[in-house]
DNA sequence: GTCTATATCAGGATAGAC
DNA sequence: GTCTATCCTGATATAGAC
């Protein structure tokens, strides 16, 4: 297989292993067996562990600004997109209960090691943040779009992390179920252009 | 120095470095030298760091709930003790950003290495929990006391993640002041007992 | 571009002197 | 109870054949 396809099957295994296990704690010989690679041509592709980080950290970012922009092409209004978003707590939950947020546990443990990609991890949630900011930007709530996107941002936080720490997956649905209701009442139904749809339950 | 000291400053320094390095980046070398040991001595009082590990969760949780009944013993009320378990993300600001939730990040990392003594870890929520729930309890919200508890703790989480991921102490203060008056709505002050006392801005 | 073999080093853990 | 010396394992990283 070509150089760009090994390359791209190493970065898709270290990101799943980095998320599952943790940055430190993921082997070079780990990710090598997950690809079916031997740990010497590994170093062909990166020669560093930071490296390595680098392109997990470009490719997850990559792939939220993909997901936001394909919500964005999405025919619904901007409290159905934040609500998409709120969702992926319970729709990734067993992940969750079992691992965390991705860009959360990786944040903090980068925050520990004082590691100098830290802020590129947190460009992440920078990108939640902006997307986040321009939904309510929309609604009307310009003037402090960007208190309520970081307000939606940490109640989803909070939610992975006591999920995790718990192993509960009932507290994911009653704080995403509390978070949506917070959303309804904040913005309003009101803002909703197509007042004809299905009500979800909050 | 006698066994029982040089033990205890074994398990305060183990219990500073993992919170601020990371237990899996804390090595026995890293807090011998803290301790001021040679490594070899180390094994004397500690046979491997998961044992190492259960001490320093022991202490914490120890440390919790020796705090947590100091506050119960402060003259005021549910509701100002409820805030002052919050305003514990404003006292300690500077090592939150730097380091995130001492419980939290442990939980995580410990989940990710799927740790025997997540569990034990998980603990020390739970004793914040069930001391916010007999809070609420006492004022009158028996009925949903735990969903109360575990509302307070998933945004203190939220709050200390994304501080920590942006280094931003704007957040802090922002979302404490959020929380403090969600709980003013919540309960009601009129469930204060003590109405003469100086009013906290919320 | 992928392999095997190997250098180098750090961390966990042990043995035994004092 | 503390030390020095040492073993063992696993991890990063390199060299060179194919």
């Amino acid at each position: 297989m070509g150089a760009t396809d090994t390359r791209e099957h190493i970065v898709e295994a270290a990101d799943r292993l980095f998320y599952e296990n943790g940055y430190a704690a993921t082997s070079f010989a780990d990710i090598a067996a997950a690809v079916g690679l031997s740990r010497g041509n590994f170093y062909y592709h990166f020669k560093t562990k930071d490296e390595l980080l680098g392109a997990v950290i470009a490719r997850r970012l990559a792939s939220t600004e993909a997901m936001l922009a394909a919500w964005e092409e999405g025919a619904s209004s901007p409290v159905a997109r934040i609500r998409r978003f709120i969702d992926i707590l319970v729709m990734n939950r067993a992940k969750i209960i079992a691992y965390g947020c991705p860009v959360g546990t990786l944040c903090e443990e980068l925050a520990k090691l004082d590691h100098a990609a830290q802020d590129d991890a947190a460009a992440i949630f920078g990108a939640y943040r902006g997307w986040l900011a321009g939904e309510f930007a929309a609604l009307g709530r310009a003037a402090d779009a960007d208190s309520l996107a970081l307000h939606v941002l940490m109640r989803s936080q909070g939610i992975a992390t006591l999920a995790t720490a718990f192993h509960d997956e009932a507290i994911i649905h009653r704080e995403v179920a509390a978070l949506t209701a917070w959303l309804a009442a904040e913005v309003g139904e009101a803002s909703r252009p197509t007042p004809t749809a299905p009500q979800r339950p909050s």
